[in-house]
DNA sequence: CTCCTTTTGGTAATGGTTACCATTATCAAT
DNA sequence: ATTGATAATGGTAACCATTACCAAAAGGAG
């Protein structure tokens, strides 16, 4: 039975309209690449995605779409140690899809894992309730990652 | 009972040279500005304290002795979100000062704690654990940050 | 249609970091 | 000491992802 996914496409529209941004042709455009691309995609392999839907668009563009969204919190912008960003879609409509991040310091590699997440989020819940109130620090967002050799580096 | 630390300035030297590496003037001078600054330097802000005692050294010289150190895992190095990468030495003598950081988004300001560290370091062992087995990934280091509004941004 | 604001694309600049290379320091063996 | 091989250094130029800038285009309100 598979559930078609058409009128979920726009999952978003509402959400980026509610905020008093306009949902142009190329937000929308670089919103579906995301969606679609299993994550860690730097600005240019999006703009190159992007580009076959909407031809028009420019490398600028994407990036302040990028700042956009991350800062609405719809996506998340990474650094693994290359030295570009990497974005990613925050999550998907069913607010699935989350994840932390096993980083290969020698070949960039990422990982991605699930396991283990829901202890994590539990004391990390917990970590930021404590820390919000003894610094007065609102807690917006987190980030965890592990760092090490992937299992074809660490033979050499 | 103030205990000198006359004789312990130089922890370090052991730890370079068994490695391979030579302490020369500049590595150390790099070495004991990070041990004597409260951490979160850049290179160019490392660059400057260190000039008055060892004026010959290069700001290539500083990235370059950032990095051997950090590959060795006696500094580590971080990006805060301004631009610059900020360095800090990964303990003392004692192993102490292990600590993560709050970091606000609007202002850049940070703020180190180590709050919640022990169960943190308790959970993420076993996290460690697990997944270098599932993964086959020889983890050797984390990453903890979290991100929001610090008491002054939330204000406005 | 007109006004006003938002959004856009192209180009030039920015700036932290790195590549490069000739020079110098260091250590071991003679 | 002298040599020779290797490690380390400093200055400069390049790199390159990202951003600033600006004039043009698109969209909505009246």
């Amino acid at each position: 039975m598979p559930i078609s996914n058409c009128q979920g496409d726009g999952w978003w529209q509402g959400k980026i309209q509610e905020c008093g941004y306009r949902l142009t042709a190329g937000r929308e455009a670089i919103l579906e690449v995301l969606s679609k691309s299993e994550g860690h995609l730097s600005a240019e392999e999006i703009y190159m995605k992007v580009h076959p839907r909407c031809p028009s668009i420019g490398l600028t563009s994407v990036y302040r779409t990028l700042e956009l969204l991350a800062g609405l919190g719809f996506v998340f912008k990474f650094d693994f140690g290359d030295k570009r960003a990497r974005y990613e879609l925050a999550e998907g409509p069913k607010g699935a899809n989350h994840h932390h991040h096993l980083i290969c310091t020698k070949c960039n590699r990422v990982i991605d894992y699930t396991d283990f997440i829901d202890e994590e989020i539990e004391l990390l819940n917990q970590t930021e309730k404590g820390l919000s109130q003894k610094y007065d620090f609102k807690i917006t967002n987190h980030l965890i990652q592990f760092y090490g050799l992937c299992n074809a580096c660490n033979e050499k």
